[in-house]
DNA sequence: GATGAATGAGCATTCATTCAT
DNA sequence: TATGAATGAATGCTCATTCAT
């Protein structure tokens, strides 16, 4: 009843605290070294196991990376304070501060580069971290649309129009101006208003 | 007068041809397969050559790596047409098209994983493809903005929230709508029209 | 207490055997083939294991080498008879024998031409067969000495003297004369019983 | 007449400074590195020349190797000053002299490690090297034999027992003293005094 | 004659994975 | 369960040698 314990595996049980460290160790060497540069043997040595233990959970490299990544978990939302402006900045300020702590671009590299052959990385990585930021930025945007603050019938492009400049500026090489958040956020709050007026381009 | 020696070096000269498709098969190897797991083999076979004849001219894989890189060139700039939405726009959807067409968030995914290892590579990505296009449309900006256009004291986070979209709905798995430019645009000129009776956030 | 782990640490044993096989091919092709010539493909051939199994106990080709020497161990001395003449001729026989059987010239050629780059190999050749010879021939002498049968302060001269002979034959491509032994022995002898009245050199 | 040029090698006659910029280069090395690891690449440098000029004069790296032993001149002898000891001690310590100079050691250990792939490089450093040396020995003992100062048949083991002391402390780490010679020498001369009474072991 | 390009063979080392204990 | 031994496949790189200029 209590615990996961596999009704067929008799004898001593896995560890969970070596599980643990294995995948914490996976998920550190991941966004360092990358995929194919990060071995086996680093990540045993860090965890404080041996290669055959961690084969013993994992069958391949990409199975432990997989499961690394699918542990990864993001970190919990800002509390909302009602309004716009400023829960759309603690959202993109969090979205920076969690990138920078865990190294976040490297990872999303990573991801990335091994799309080709391993696509389960980047599916994995959007449904895990992506998606669910994406999902609070949606959700304070309908907060305020339903107060009526603002028309729009898609609410995706803004999304992307709040988060897509970190990642410009990061492949510009201007990353670490705290700025950023306000900026985007103004440019986007701005354009709401001013798109009524616009050329007629439906959000949709 | 010693020595009429012509002036292109003794002995033969070495295979122009070969260069180049050295350089082509690295930049698609590093494109399709990341870094780490593109092998000098790989890249000889494509182009018809031996691993020692790349040795010959790159002393070591980063250096390759390095040189095809830099031997990346931009797609020549779309005609500008005078109209600031008209040329945005062009910029963004053959920025786009260059992207697809060299498989180059794979490549970029690869720079940005190395970063730790190998930071040449994001500083040539950076200098060779990312800033050049960020300066077509800045120039763009710029003279809209002479024109009495718009106001803005920097023009940097205008050009990365017109860029930012891509990236975002890259990750988001949202990519392959032509319409983001579009949006992209319409949303940073409404944004430029809303600012000025905006919350006074300077953007500079 | 806490733990009641075998003293023999957990996993599989090394084997005792492939240990051994390796540090004999390689002992043996150091002789034949010299060091850089030497390939661990070879070794792990000759030795019926793979080149992996080679780095599990040794980082570097160096620290197999230096291992193979290292394990090399001098025959057993030849029994002392008493007699000073005939223990040194003894002991001098069985110097020349070794060297034939294990290839020695080839090795020490070895050991000397990588002095510049690999000195540990000549160091641990001197520790491990070149000194204990020669402390055996200096306890030879040492005994006769205190027995009064001889005068000479420093010993390491004639042991020198001893020796010296095999060397220069070998060079002088004279080797395989049986006699070199005797006629050693007793020039030193000879040199002994009639330096007393010489031109006074001490030999210290 | 005047040179060695021959009739049918029409066209620019073959440099004889880089000739012999090849053969100094390649003993250097040969002492330095040893066989295998001098590479003809390091040879051509140091002459200042490439690799390709090296493979127009010598077919193989083993051949340019044989050619610059063989090139290898023994220093001039010292002059005899008709006393046996004074004259002994002289060639002694120039043999002693000139092998460090020459880095020699290294040198004889790369042809005795080579003696089973290449034997020409041992036969060749004991034609123009050990056996002139001897030659010179052989000639002083020779002329104070003549003139009654002693009695033996065979001059060779006189010769070894002289040169064998400098290998043999070599071999032993103790190699530096100036003194070996005199007291090799010493030793020698009381042997020979000492011999006549001796248990009769026939120097031949 | 002299040079630089081009290559095939080889080498030490790493690594993911499978066995034996 | 957990560990260390053992391995096959690769990889970046070097080098002696042959070609083309």
């Amino acid at each position: 009843m209590a615990g996961t314990r596999n009704p067929h595996s008799a004898g001593r049980p896995r560890s969970a605290e070596k599980e643990a460290a294995i995948l914490s160790a996976a998920l550190g060497l991941l966004a360092s070294q990358g995929y194919t540069r990060m071995s086996l043997g680093q990540v045993a040595a860090t965890a404080g196991v041996s290669t055959s233990t961690i084969h013993l959970r994992w069958k391949t490299k990409a199975d432990l990376v997989t499961a690394a990544l699918a542990s990864a978990r993001m970190a919990d939302a800002p509390p909302a304070s009602g309004d716009l402006r400023t829960d759309l900045i603690a959202i993109l300020v969090d979205f920076s501060a969690t990138i920078e702590r865990v190294n976040g671009m490297a990872l999303i590299g990573t991801c990335l580069a091994e799309e080709a052959h391993t696509p389960e990385l980047l599916a994995l990585l959007r449904q895990r971290t992506v998606l669910p930021r994406r999902a609070l930025l949606r959700e304070a945007l309908e907060r305020a649309r339903a107060a009526g603050e603002f028309e729009a019938e898609d609410l995706e492009p803004l999304v992307s129009a709040l988060l897509g400049p970190f990642y410009a500026d990061y492949m510009a090489g201007r990353s670490g101006d705290p700025g950023w958040a306000a900026r985007a956020v103004d440019l986007v709050l701005a354009g709401l208003r001013g798109l009524p007026e616009g050329p007629g381009i439906a959000y949709s």
